[in-house]
DNA sequence: CTGAAAGCGCTTACAG
DNA sequence: CTGAAAGCGCTTACAG
């Protein structure tokens, strides 16, 4: 690639005359400037980069860290998606990365991703995926802003009070209870690892709203081996199979409620009147469900936006610290719940379905 | 952020030896070896990135730029996420931008993204989405390395013949017609938008496959305004009202197959029996079709996996000319297809289903 | 064994 | 109006 000294050398000036130029600073002469110009298209010169970044003590970048996550799932994508947007209109650039790590490391044992075991690689970090507090330790020595999406730590409630991105899918499953209350469901199950972060904060939710209802939470499912669909299958089995008897089952995520969704097809349940579905993520490929999945909306690109958007407030104004955010979610009604049929049909009713054709 | 100066400092010493000890390089006294050690720890001392970008002449850096793609799509984030696990292994980092642009613009008039007009941000791209001639035709002046996925780059085919990695959906489209002429099927669909580059290519193999068996192409749906499972939805109608009749589907991707799907089931349709259905992408969200969906398996991740890696040898090796690379993709048999019925069932019968329970 | 100095590509006071 | 020089943070011959 051509320097600033090819340029100068072509334009027969020097290379501060051709800064001058370029960067439309100080006087030059029109007849120098017109040479500069010419010599500078001709070796289709642009400025370094890296120069910049030394120089600017900035590099205008900024870490996407999925941490501890094996696949992929669109909810980062969407959130990574929001974030390039955001900070794209701002001038900076997004590097994505994966981080494992194990969640009982010493902050000393933990292998830094390059990008951070490097001083000036990026300016700030977005922090997505499963983040640990052995991690957040180490980034709170360095003079690096980070933001969070909270829902996901593993850490104590206390580590999320600032730099935290949180949606509300605790008070969005409370809200889903008191939906399917209200279309008179008594017995309703929650289906999820609840091991797992965000399933813990979601079942919470929906076991303090069952409590102050009087009802008696309903749950299956901690610590199978397997997630999404087949989860969601065997879930059917074990709430149909122990006498459970749920007319409503809340799941942890779409995937789960169309595990469900098939395997109550399958064994001949009619949604929604044999049961209620309602799912979490509005996760616009299972749009393919019929009766369309009432679920609840999380809004990951406002989140996203929201992610990017406190960080670079952060690195603006170092000095202020931002507390942590919570945005609603939204129940949006669809058509797999539906009030409770009486009576409430069992294994004999449905088997016997199986032998009309 | 403290800097070599800093260390030198505090271990009372000059910049050359900090560098030497922290480097390992060359003679140093033990002792003084120690001072510098400590002093480096105390200040937690990291060496500034964009030094060694400047130094190297290398930043390190990949750009993956997802081009004239309005929403997110998993096979996207698949490959974006082969593209990080190959780089990561190899000391790269991958940045993550969208670029939108028209296809008619002339190359000059093009802006370029913020990553690319510079000099030295980044070693190599990765081209995904849908890219033009025109842009091409920019990068192709300057000495940086790409890799492009093939598939939907809207060009002519003749700048497809370096640095693309490539998917055989032509002959998998192919497969997939024999597949189904050796179930019985002779009234074999395509539904897809033929007008854009990669629905374009699926059709192409379809249509000469039919060709040579003699068979009459059958497709629906050029250019309509929607995507996914609505274009499935009104495809199957169209299918249906205009007497085409055709007994099995080849659908343009697994989204369109499971909007064909959903408004087939809707029609009492049952599959495979009264229509045969193939996607193409092997979708695992799409695990809840049933009865489950025979679908062409693309290999995204060993697709990513190349893109990077066939990168990385254009970096180490610039002279040397890297032909395309075309990888076969699989049908995934599952329990979407089978022999058509005979007689047919047509409107009347299937219509007749609907008044039974 | 250790330090002074040059140099990566560029900008910006400072002279002339 | 233009050039020589210092400096960003660091490495590496080159002296001593």
């Amino acid at each position: 690639m051509p320097t600033i000294r090819d340029v100068a050398a072509r334009a027969q000036v020097s290379v501060a005359t051709v800064s001058r130029v370029l960067n439309d600073s100080g006087y030059a002469d029109s007849q120098t400037r017109a040479r500069v110009l010419r010599a500078a298209a001709d070796l289709n010169y642009q400025p370094n980069a890296n120069w910049s970044r030394l120089k600017r003590q900035s590099s205008q970048t900024i870490l996407f860290l999925l941490g501890n996550w094996p696949g992929i799932v669109m909810m980062h994508m969407r959130l990574l998606a929001a974030c390039e947007r955001i900070l794209r209109g701002q001038g900076y650039d997004l590097v994505f990365a994966r981080y494992d790590y194990a969640r009982d490391s010493a902050p000393g044992d933990l292998t830094l991703p390059r990008m951070l075991a490097q001083s000036g690689a990026v300016d700030g970090v977005v922090l997505a995926g499963v983040h640990h507090e052995n991690f957040l330790h180490l980034l709170d020595q360095r003079p690096l802003p980070y933001t969070m999406l909270g829902n996901s730590f593993s850490g104590p409630a206390a580590a999320q009070a600032h730099n935290c991105i949180l949606y509300d899918d605790i008070g969005a499953c409370a809200e889903a209870v008191a939906y399917l209350r209200r279309l008179g469901h008594r017995r309703i199950a929650f289906v999820g690892n609840v091991a797992l972060p965000w399933f813990g904060r979601r079942y919470e939710g929906y076991r303090q709203a069952m409590q102050e209802a009087g009802l008696e939470p309903i749950s299956v499912g901690d610590n199978w081996p397997m997630s999404g669909l087949d989860y969601g299958q065997l879930a059917t089995a074990q709430l149909l199979r122990d006498g459970l008897a749920p007319t409503a089952i809340l799941a942890g995520n779409d995937e789960i409620a169309a595990g469900l969704w098939r395997e109550l097809s399958r064994r001949r349940y009619h949604l929604p009147h044999d049961m209620s579905l309602i799912g979490i993520g509005n996760r616009p490929e299972f749009g393919v469900l019929d009766p369309a999945l009432t679920s609840i909306s999380v809004f990951e690109d406002q989140l996203g936006e929201r992610l990017a958007s406190l960080l670079l407030e952060r690195i603006r104004h170092p000095e202020s610290a931002h507390a942590s955010e919570t945005y609603p979610c939204k129940l949006i009604e669809r058509a797999s719940c539906a009030p409770p049929s009486t009576p409430m049909p069992n294994a004999l009713t449905i088997a016997a379905r199986k032998k009309t054709p």
